[in-house]
DNA sequence: AGCACGCCGACT
DNA sequence: GTCGGCGTGCTC
């Protein structure tokens, strides 16, 4: 038998399938399989694509040397998926498949020294660990290597590691019959208390065996070494299970009775179109319009039981920020342990475990974030992807796929609906329901009939400010003591972290920027340094300007930092609790903030838009927006899009109980119709003013958009590359498409790269996809020259 | 990607 | 002779 198998190297070259035999005894392998290939003088991980009996190539096929997993890790569909999606993102078929696997299963390659002659063997140089040639730098040892290996005596071996491990624990079960253990109870000193404990614990529960040494030592209340002993005797027999590391361990299992929500009727009606679609199989894309608070999470959960009852599995996709511990555990309440959750907030071991129990059949809903898209389920009868307007269902770098495109391939594939579900959809989604591409479903209420909560515009351009800065005003601050004398809670969103944006020198104008990035550096008071939130780069926090040595210095742009300060200042006497990306950073931090904002354990919940979406706290009845403006302005043609659905989004936490929501929202643009369509929460005609927009302005979604971008060290390099590009697509484009470009990106270095960007708007191109994947195969070609060429399909930043 | 192989100039 | 640097072409 023959093997297709794709390599381990993102390459041009070796973006092809490579035939390998199949030896007899490893005539297990399937499609999907993942195994160890010798690839030249090398050995390689590779992934099993096809199977054939006969092969064309003209040489001397190689024997694949492993299949490492029991089961193949890949399902055919993903295996075509993966072949669908290179196409589509001009992104190599390895790379593809990769990302669909959890990264311990991604091998690690080393190259060691062994010795070969006895002679050799016998070496002071071969005692230690093995050599990795990869570590070597002592010029000496290299030339003494070298000596070994001209002499033959010793060779460099190739080795593949799999990173993959399986967690075990002890298993302890009875080789005896119950009345041998009765019988050795009445022989024991009257002393021998623990191993009375045991003895007792093993007769009553005698047929639960083979039992865990975990749950043994806690309920017999005995350790180790009593067990241990035990074996000694005969009296138990220890073996190693394979045990999953469980991620939702801390939550509550089904509760059978859980509170039986009673839909509406918009979410009836809603569910009454989308059931007959599973019903039938039909591969139909929903796009689920419901306000903040209109219960769209009901809608999906309704769904996925009727995909369950018939025996269907069901794919449900959430924003990675909206993964709240809040979210799981509706979910899991629901469907108790037949779910599966993914997400980053998981160790590779529990991820690897979770992702193992999907491919194994045992769970029959998958809830994850982006990567989830990519879950091993089979026999998929409903997929769901919640908030589908969120940009980060779009990867930002490679391969640049966006789950909701996989996700409709997936729905087809399985010929199975999928549901899109938003209080503000995208555009190009909203478009598609439009136009009967998709079909638009309704829930212009909120659940419990509440109105949405009251908005008010503070502008600051002629506001009154509460203390000496010029961030809270006394408006917003007013209502937030009218909430604290009440007992209410209220939510404060500032979509900027650290304590300053920059630092300007009031004497020379000097702003002290990240010296690989243009970008300005982050003033964090808490760990005294100036941060670039791009690179990482960090540095002390100066007492004079760098530049001039004046002490005149500012620290300018507030950050959630300095607001949280300011609070305390102003209202001693509210607890604030800060939530960004700084104080999230440990695992399970998340969680405690939020638990502790719905014990009531603080009276503010102060973050950047993390807090935006998803969170459900009845006893929020004030959601204030520090500053509208900071998504404003940036030079990016969905600018207003992603204004105005942060904050509708942000909007809707106020408000969602029985208590009456009041939101306000400080801008300097109290005029732009995004910030007057958002305070009106009006998604309909924001959608049919914006849609105006992007029409004059030739923008999605009347145009598809591919963006390249060239980067180099050397600004005269990437500038004159991106041209030639330029030139190539012009000659070969229809005319009515248009170039822009090339241009330096808004950020015009990072990371010591200078970007100058190429957008290319079109409406009929049948050429272009091919003359994209010749400009990829050339990126190959100038990477040596330090050129990096990164094409971007439908990109959700242009900057 | 990373390795072998071949060519070339430089060095004890 | 031997070593290191670099360009080229190949990997089932």
């Amino acid at each position: 038998m023959i093997a297709q198998i794709i390599v381990d190297i993102a390459a041009k070259q070796t973006d092809r399938i490579f035939e390998y035999h199949v030896p007899d005894e490893l005539d297990e392998v399937e499609i999907g399989s993942r195994v160890f290939v010798p690839f030249g003088s090398r050995k390689l991980q590779g992934f099993v694509v096809g199977l054939s009996e006969k092969s064309q190539y003209q040489g001397q096929l190689k024997d694949l040397l492993l299949v490492v997993d029991e089961m193949p890790p890949l399902t055919n569909e993903l295996v075509d998926l993966s072949k669908a999606l290179a196409k589509r993102v001009f992104s190599y078929r390895i790379s593809i498949l990769k990302t669909m696997l959890p990264r311990v299963m991604r091998a690690n390659y080393r190259k060691v020294l062994t010795p070969v002659s006895d002679q050799a063997k016998a070496l002071p140089f071969f005692q230690g660990d093995p050599i990795d040639l990869t570590k070597v730098t002592d010029n000496r040892e290299i030339a003494y290597i070298r000596k070994l290996l001209r002499n033959d005596e010793a060779k460099v071996e190739y080795i593949v590691e799999n990173r993959a491990k399986v967690k075990t624990e002890n298993v302890y079960s009875l080789p005896l019959a119950q009345k041998d253990y009765l019988a050795f109870y009445e022989e024991l000193r009257s002393n021998a208390v623990k191993q009375k404990q045991l003895l007792t614990f093993v007769i009553q529960h005698y047929d639960e065996f083979p039992l865990k040494q975990t749950l043994i030592e806690k309920q017999a209340e005995i350790n180790t070494a009593t067990l241990t002993s035990a074996v000694n005797k005969g009296w138990l027999r220890k073996d190693r299970a394979e045990i999953y590391r469980d991620p939702l361990a801390g939550f509550a299992t089904a509760t059978k009775n859980h509170h039986q929500v009673v839909l509406n009727d918009n979410q009836t009606a809603a569910l009454a179109q989308i059931t007959p679609a599973i019903e039938n199989k039909k591969a139909q894309t929903f796009l689920l319009e419901g306000i903040t608070g209109s219960g769209k999470t009901e809608v999906y959960l309704n769904a996925i039981s009727k995909t369950l009852a018939l025996g269907k599995n069901a794919l449900m996709l959430v924003p990675e920020i909206s993964l709240t511990p809040q979210m799981v555990e509706q979910v899991k309440d629901r469907f108790g342990d037949q779910i599966a959750v993914l997400h980053s907030g998981l160790s590779e071991g529990e991820l690897y475990d979770e992702w193992r129990r999907i491919r194994r059949g045992e769970v029959r809903v998958v809830v994850g974030a982006r990567s989830a898209v990519f879950a091993p389920l089979t026999n998929i009868g409903l997929i769901v992807i919640d908030e589908e307007h969120e940009s980060s269902y779009k990867q930002e770098d490679n391969p640049r796929y966006h789950a909701r495109d996989v996700a409709i391939w997936r729905s087809k594939y399985n010929s199975c609906p999928l549901v899109l579900g938003s209080a503000t959809p995208s555009l190009s989604s909203r478009a598609r329901a439009q136009k009967g591409v998709y079909q638009l479903l309704l829930l212009p209420q909120r659940a419990n009939n509440k109105k949405l909560p009251e908005v008010h515009l503070v502008d600051l351009k002629q506001a009154d400010f509460a203390g000496n800065q010029l961030d809270l005003s006394v408006q917003l601050v007013k209502a937030i003591e009218d909430r604290l004398a009440r007992h209410e809670q209220i939510i404060l969103m500032l979509n900027r972290r650290g304590f300053a944006n920059f630092m300007l020198c009031r004497e020379c104008g000097y702003v002290m920027k990240c010296p690989n990035c243009d970008l300005s550096l982050t003033m964090h008071k808490d760990t005294h340094q100036m941060q670039c939130h791009y690179c990482g780069y960090s540095t002390s926090i100066p007492r004079e300007c760098p530049n001039c040595k004046s002490s005149r210095i500012r620290f300018l742009g507030t950050g959630t930092q300095k607001v949280l300060e300011e609070l305390n200042e102003l209202l001693p006497e509210a607890k604030v609790l800060r939530m960004d990306v700084d104080t999230t950073r440990r695992k399970g931090a998340y969680k405690n903030i939020l638990d502790a904002f719905g014990n009531h354990e603080a009276d503010i919940l102060l973050g950047t838009q993390m807090i935006a979406k998803g969170l459900d706290f009845p006893n929020v009845t004030l959601v204030g927006v520090v500053n509208a403006d900071t998504g404003l302005w940036v030079p990016d043609y969905n600018a207003s899009e992603r204004t105005f659905e942060l904050l509708t989004q942000v909007a809707g936490r106020a408000g969602r109980a029985e208590k009456t929501g009041e939101v306000i929202i400080q801008t300097f643009n109290p005029d732009h119709y995004a910030i007057k369509l958002a305070k009106k929460q009006d998604y309909e005609h924001f959608y049919a003013y914006e849609m105006r927009v992007r029409h004059a302005g030739n923008y999605p979604p009347y145009f598809y958009t591919v963006l390249i971008s060239v980067a180099s060290k050397n600004e005269q390099n990437a500038a004159r590359e991106a041209f030639r590009i330029k030139k190539q697509l012009q000659s070969h484009l229809h005319s009515e498409t248009i170039i822009l470009g090339p241009t330096p990106s808004a950020i015009s270095r990072l990371k010591n790269q200078y970007y100058y960007q190429i957008l290319v708007k079109y409406k009929k191109e049948d050429n272009l996809n091919n003359l994209l994947h010749q400009i990829q195969d050339s990126a190959q070609k100038v990477k040596k020259y330090g050129l990096n060429i990164y094409i971007d399909n439908e990109p959700e930043r242009i900057m």
